[in-house]
DNA sequence: CTTTTTACTGCTCAAATGAGCAGTATGAGA
DNA sequence: TCTCATACTGCTCATTTGAGCAGTAAAAAG
């Protein structure tokens, strides 16, 4: 009996209130910190519901140990690839590559599995604005994540910078000149890469789903 | 004096059993256990490290607290929105709702911020085959995070079953009657939706650049 | 009505823990 | 040489903590 789904509310609520302060990154609560914050006059209340827990296999001790608890499906995770943050800019500033950390509005975290390569210190993520990578299926809206540094290839995706704002082209190189082309053919125009200081090269898209 | 960096060869060693501990999932380790850990006979040696380590900045706690070292700089991080972790499927088996971890190819970890909504226990991802969504801007090898259990709304994206295989189809009312529709000039059918299992709703999407 | 489960209060106790004192030793720098 | 920082041993001590006993109360189950 009782596999795992059948806590009650009260032991759900304790669970919980282990599971927020865990991710807040504090020491999984005594007995008495769950007590005190529940209102009990008693640790032994906690200590009871914890003992629940652990019986129905919620959470995980090492017994006699302080501040042990964890949360059982936490540890039966099998271990997902790195999360990294990547800073998330909505515009980027000319200067480049001194304190990005401060001006990000915000990051994004994926793991590396997923987008596919491991990011540097020259990673970094923005928000498209325009359409002018329709043609490339990269849409207004979207997350793009650029690498910085790399020299482009023929055919890549790269964030160049434009009247004070980047602007996703396609890297081409004609008569062994580079160009940049965007990818609508409302201004399919062709660019001089010489003229634009090239911000980085794509990497990775994430979309979310627009209502 | 001492900010940060000027950490003895001994210090930077306790700091990073201290570390490795924490990486681990387990709490972190009290005055005895980096004692006996490293050898030492007294608990002493390892709070005297604790302290200075403290005292420089490199770890946090609340004082008289057991186990409440934390890594400094972890708790700088302006606290990135959770991660979740969503499981990857190659495709959906008929069968769906009850082991579906257990058949996962893999997981995508983002945090709920980046994809904009909170993923539940119906949440997966998929893996697109085919073009058959280019004119909503899928591409093959993307991969879709889907909900399960939503009613699709006209001119949302939703993965349907068709011969033992997910594909992705825009969801379209015509005279009140739901139809799907592919994205894609070359096969551009409308099927009653009756026919069809509708397997999630579109919510994001993650590209890895091709090269 | 009786039994069981859940949910507590009030209390005790031993082990774990953070904190620290006094003292030893070693090596670097002045 | 003297001083200072690092790096310990051996010890004590007040708190914190996990663990648990005896008893109460209410709600659900039989």
């Amino acid at each position: 009996m009782s596999s795992m789904r059948e806590l009650s509310q009260q032991q759900a609520a304790v669970r919980e209130f282990i599971a927020s302060q865990l991710a807040l990154g504090r020491p999984s609560p005594s007995h008495r910190e769950i007590a005190s914050h529940f209102g009990f006059a008693s640790s032994y209340a906690a200590g009871c519901h914890v003992r629940t827990l652990l019986r129905k296999g919620a959470l995980v001790a090492e017994p006699g140990k302080a501040r042990s608890l964890r949360l059982a499906e936490m540890l039966k995770t099998p271990r997902r690839s790195a999360v990294v943050d990547i800073p998330l800019f909505g515009s980027i500033p000319a200067g480049f590559g001194q304190d990005r950390e401060q001006e990000a509005e915000g990051c994004v975290s994926v793991d590396i599995h997923t987008i596919g390569f491991q990011p540097t210190r020259h990673t970094f993520a923005l928000r498209v604005v325009g359409d002018s990578m329709i043609g490339r299926h990269i849409c207004e809206g979207d997350i793009v994540i650029l690498e910085h540094g790399p020299e482009p290839r023929h055919g890549q995706i790269v964030a160049a910078l434009m009247d004070r704002k980047s602007t996703l082209k396609t890297f081409v190189l004609k008569n062994n000149k580079p160009f940049l082309k965007a990818e609508n053919p409302k201004y399919a125009d062709l660019i001089p890469a010489e003229e634009l200081m090239i911000q980085g090269v794509f990497r990775a898209l994430i979309r979310k789903a627009r209502e």
